[in-house]
DNA sequence: CGTCGGTTTGATCTAGTTCAACCGCCGTGG
DNA sequence: CCACGGCGGTTGAACTAGATCAAACCGACG
């Protein structure tokens, strides 16, 4: 767990934030910027697998995800699990811990990560002197709700099929948004375990499905990863338009 | 649709609105309710099964549901809809839309309502002016986003079973949280399809699924109604906890 | 009295689960 | 250097939760 942690001494100011550079981010102000650079408080790198947030836990601080790849998921007591989004360089982790005080969910690194850190307690200043910024907050919050949305609707009314497709061109487009698809292929850090538990199937099947992806060259399976191979491909079998087309927040 | 709203005249000052009674959510500052008061531009009627916001809508309105019973919902091209979430007294409807600027789901009602209308024009000024309502949209977003990580957990990994009695509890709690279930018995105004579209189930088994709860003397059916006979037995059979115990916000 | 929306029930079918075994790869320890 | 074990993926066979099909029922309402 927290052994896997360590806090980075370097601390790159906000200012020069190496994901600001992308358009998908909406350009901010010289003083938002500057507010977010004091709000922030470090750095912190985590290696895969560990485990930083845990339902239930009350001390949860407020983050974004600077670089790497995680999950969220909750767990019935038995075990079964569901993985409920990913999370991506750009995304906050941790807003409902802030913002309600619990966290009701547990959050997991696919890869090894590195976070921005804030301090929650600063979360009232933000919203009294940078209403700006605090609606970013609520646009990311609401961004999220739309997320889940589509998930639920995949799980409780797509095929096997359609879910698998949805769910990898879902991924590959957010990645792609945040320059991770830059000419070179992209590879998805999971397993199918992984898979099996965000489409809400059982492993077995979920192979025998993404077998199927695989044999119409939509998908490569390598290990523990996945490779797209054609996003159009994979919407088509999902029948999903793909994401809109507006830029985000960047707190 | 449309004609099937209607303004009323009559307009409730919000610092006498009926739901703030209720210990349930927070109490407010005068100065606060004066405020959401300005914010307030009217009162909306609607009859049940008339649909107000749907999907694509970028006029979207923000409002509060005042009184009666909606869902929101999200359908695929052929039909299959999935049943997102229930909105009850209390409960903001329309904020994806408001922030966003463009609604990805659709909104029905199940019992005649009254909205309260706000100007979405006025959204900035709130986060400007007033940026402990500010946090309290941000809260109600983390809050709803928080029942929908249940909802996916439900659909992805629970039995047939246990989500028809956690879909039942969950809202058999909610609506005793806002006064719903007073003393005399709660009927839920949902018909099986209903159910069925927010489990992700056909409706003949989501029948005899409720059928099996009624059998337990768990529930009650009354033709397009759902009556709770033992909470604490529905809770058991889905292996569910139940809500916390938080104050929420209403703006 | 007929029709319509919603519920009920039985029969049949199938998508997805469970069980079980096996494979290939990689890291570890003898 | 090799044997071993574990993790992740693969495959087939048997099984079942839930889907689909079809028909009837029932109360409300015009």
């Amino acid at each position: 767990m927290s052994e896997a942690l360590s806090a980075i001494a370097r601390r790159v100011p906000c200012e020069m934030c190496p994901l600001r550079g992308n358009p998908n981010f909406r350009p901010f102000m010289p003083e938002e910027l500057k507010f977010i650079s004091t709000f922030k408080r470090g750095e912190l790198a985590a290696d895969a697998g560990s485990m930083i947030l845990s339902e239930g836990s009350h001390s949860a601080q407020l983050f974004t995800l600077l670089s790497g790849w995680a999950f969220r998921y909750k767990s019935l007591e038995d075990g079964r699990r569901q993985i409920l989004n990913y999370l991506l360089p750009g995304d906050l982790v941790g807003l409902q811990g802030s913002v309600i005080g619990e966290m009701q969910h547990s959050v997991e690194w696919l890869s090894p990560v590195i976070l921005c850190v804030f301090q929650r307690d600063s979360l009232p200043t933000l919203f009294k002197n940078h209403p700006g910024l605090a609606f970013d907050i609520t646009w990311l919050a609401s961004r999220e709700e739309r997320m889940l949305d589509e998930n639920l609707l995949s799980v409780g009314r797509r095929s096997a099929m359609e879910r698998a497709a949805y769910l990898i061109a879902f991924i590959y487009q957010r990645a792609a948004r945040v320059g991770l698809a830059q000419g070179k292929r992209l590879l998805i850090p999971i397993s199918q375990q992984h898979v099996a538990d965000t489409l809400g199937l059982s492993i077995v099947h979920t192979n025998k499905t993404l077998r199927k992806l695989s044999d119409r060259k939509l998908i490569r399976w390598h290990g523990r990863a996945c490779e797209v191979l054609d996003e159009p491909g994979l919407r088509e079998v999902a029948g999903w338009d793909g994401l809109g087309e507006d830029k985000r927040p960047l707190i």
